[in-house]
DNA sequence: ACACTATGAGTAA
DNA sequence: TACTCCTAGTGTC
């Protein structure tokens, strides 16, 4: 699911929920007992994303560390006000009902449930009455729960308590993010970090240490948007095309951000536009779409492998 | 029941 | 370049 926006959209979701508020966290499914150990009972200060990363700071200067990998997720849960169904919840059973720890028994309730970090309407509010805090589904690495507002996390390729030193050195290995540098000094540290790199362009946008957030979604549709094949040394691009591509990233990880949606097809208005969003296989120039035409040439859609993954392009417009 | 895939990245060779 | 780890959904037998 997530590249850089959605991993900012979970940020803000934390901020909005969590943040200034005392975090009862577990590991339900046991593998971060340590972790939820030293964190549970604080108060969530901060939480920030950079690039994939997500940094929650606790009191007490512990930070927690979070990359989703390719299939990682957060899932939230709500508790809805509703005083009809709310109430003691008897003949509850189970150790996870009977440790709630400093949030209460568990009580029926509520409660709207959301995949975080993507367009919600998509995953759905159900708002049906179940037990709070909701019993856990599958292998939930860390669960932190506020009196209203319980956040699953399943499948994260990092998940760790971290000292602010070690958060730091986290945090400098990091390319620029739009999002956190801005435009104008993102620019420069971009620009001295790639531009003499002899690596494929395609390889590049995919190093989060010369650009963060970017992943194999926006790699294949930004080099289309620029027009530039993805085997181009990065040395060999005009710097007018590299500035062309931090920009187009500095366009395109905002509406991600807003969205939820990896928009790239920002040519499209109307009816045409929302059925690029609404279906996945309008949605891109040339993502997932191997064997089929560009959209503007006609040319059948390459397919490779680049450095393991899957590079989608179109041989037509995307030139050396 | 099993195979395969995925918007990621570290490590070994 | 290849293997490893993490999880869930989909497809195939």
């Amino acid at each position: 699911m997530p590249e850089g926006h959605s991993v900012h959209r979970i940020a803000v979701r934390f901020r909005e929920a969590m943040v200034g508020r005392v975090v009862h966290t577990t590991s339900p499914q046991g593998r971060f007992a340590r972790g939820a150990g030293l964190l549970s009972g604080r108060v969530m200060e901060e939480c920030y994303a950079v690039g994939k990363q997500m940094f929650a700071q606790f009191d007490g200067d512990l930070h927690l560390r979070v990359h989703l990998g390719i299939y990682g997720a957060w899932d939230f849960s709500m508790q809805l006000p509703d005083a009809g169904h709310t109430g003691a919840l008897e003949g509850q059973t189970g150790e996870y009902a009977a440790s709630p720890g400093s949030m209460g028994a568990p009580r029926a309730a509520r409660v709207a449930r959301v995949r975080a970090g993507e367009e919600e309407t998509a995953s759905g509010a159900s708002g049906g009455v179940v037990v709070w805090p909701p019993e856990p589904v599958g292998a939930v690495r860390v669960r932190l729960l506020t009196e209203d507002v319980c956040a699953d996390l399943r499948g994260p390729t990092v998940c760790e308590v971290l000292t602010p030193v070690e958060a730091a050195g986290h945090l400098e290995r990091l390319g620029p993010d739009p999002a956190v540098d801005g435009k104008r000094r993102g620019w420069v540290r971009f620009r001295d970090k790639a531009a003499h790199r002899r690596t494929p362009i395609g390889t590049l946008l995919m190093d989060q240490a010369m650009i963060a957030g970017i992943g194999n979604i926006y790699r294949a549709e930004m080099l289309f948007r620029a027009g530039i094949d993805p085997y181009t040394r990065t040395v060999d691009l005009e710097e007018s095309q590299l500035r062309a591509l931090w920009d187009d990233w500095c366009r395109l990880l905002p509406i991600g951000i807003e969205t939820g949606v990896i928009v790239t097809r920002t040519d499209l208005r109307g009816s045409a536009k929302q059925d690029a969003l609404d279906s996945a296989e309008n949605r891109h120039h040339v993502y997932g779409r191997a064997g089929q035409p560009c959209r503007v040439c006609g040319t059948a859609i390459s397919l490779a492998q680049m450095q393991g993954r899957k590079l989608y392009w179109c041989a037509g417009c995307q030139r050396r």
